[in-house]
DNA sequence: AAAGATGGCAACCGCCTTAGG
DNA sequence: TCCTAAGGCGGTTGCCATCTT
């Protein structure tokens, strides 16, 4: 049995708010506020909505501190920067821009920002990740950060196949998190961690001991990942342009090896294991 | 000028978390 | 401690405006 709605979706109106609504909700709030419960409050104020509608609309629209219009270059780059750091956490996100709610910032991430960051920033991925993930030629890569940084190297020929039953097999590089040393790495060098992958729920999970940052693509049961070793984490001030990384790939199945997303630490202590047996 | 493609964004969906009984 | 309902959040959808052919 599943979930029981917040509200009969039969007897609600649904889709654009028409200024009338607006008034009434914005008149209702003014005088009562929400009294702690938005689901009670469209009956009381005399609207014909769910009280999320309610509750989104005032969050996302009518709230007199809503700043509309359209971004600067600094919020966009306090977007890019905290997107880089701590992935899609939109809330955390809009709460560092006055006046910006997470929603506002969840679609310029989606309709502005990516694709422009996309189009300036070439990324290089093995070939044995077969996502469909923007390649870049070897001659776009640099050198600067492998000097520096402990590079990952694997044959493409050392993929296996895994014990796993859910592991395909060593053509279609993916491989198994359990037999993550399988994996191909291959040292590469860009800007912004966050776009070697498709798909919309990257995160990223960084801690003082752990100066990584993760991406991942979550709509398949084969997950292609990759790992930036951050050499400028915790310095303040870099820019996107200073962000560099090395980048270790491949495909982590994730739900099988790990359960939920909130265990990705493990797949960080593997991979650093991987790192210092290298 | 018209039709299809694309972009932008408001709104909805559904899962997860939290609070209170 | 458990259960339930509401809040919060990120992902997705759908509509409308604008652009392109």
């Amino acid at each position: 049995m599943g979930r029981s709605p917040c509200c009969d979706k039969s007897k609600v109106k649904r889709g654009t708010w028409s200024p009338e609504e607006d008034a009434t909700l914005i008149n209702y709030l003014n005088k009562h506020g929400t009294g702690g419960n938005w689901i009670a409050l469209p009956q009381k104020a005399g609207l014909r909505r769910c009280g999320k509608s309610c509750r989104l609309r005032w969050l996302n629209y009518l709230r007199p501190d809503i700043k509309h219009g359209a971004f600067t270059q600094e919020e966009a780059n306090i977007i890019c920067s905290l997107y880089n750091r701590i992935g899609s956490r939109w809330s955390v996100i809009a709460s560092q821009l006055p006046g910006r709610t997470d929603n506002d910032v969840k679609n310029y991430w989606n309709t502005k920002l990516k694709k422009k960051l996309m189009a300036t920033h070439s990324v290089s991925i093995p070939p044995t990740c077969k996502s469909s993930i923007e390649t870049a030629t070897a001659a776009s890569r640099t050198t600067t950060i492998s000097d520096k940084a402990t590079i990952f190297r694997a044959s493409t020929n050392s993929l296996t196949t895994s014990p796993e039953p859910f592991l395909t097999d060593n053509t279609t590089g993916l491989v198994n998190a359990n037999a993550i040393s399988t994996v191909s790495y291959e040292p590469v060098n860009f800007t912004f961690p966050r776009f070697i992958l498709e798909g919309s729920s990257n995160f990223s999970s960084v801690n003082n001991n752990c100066p990584y940052s993760l991406s991942h693509q979550n709509s398949s049961p084969f997950r292609p990942f990759a790992l930036g070793i951050d050499e400028n984490y915790g310095v303040n001030g870099i820019t996107m342009d200073e962000y560099s990384c090395e980048v270790v790939s491949g495909i982590w199945s994730q739900d099988e090896a790990f359960g939920a997303d909130s265990n990705n630490a493990d797949l960080f202590s593997i991979l650093q294991g991987v790192s210092q047996s290298h």
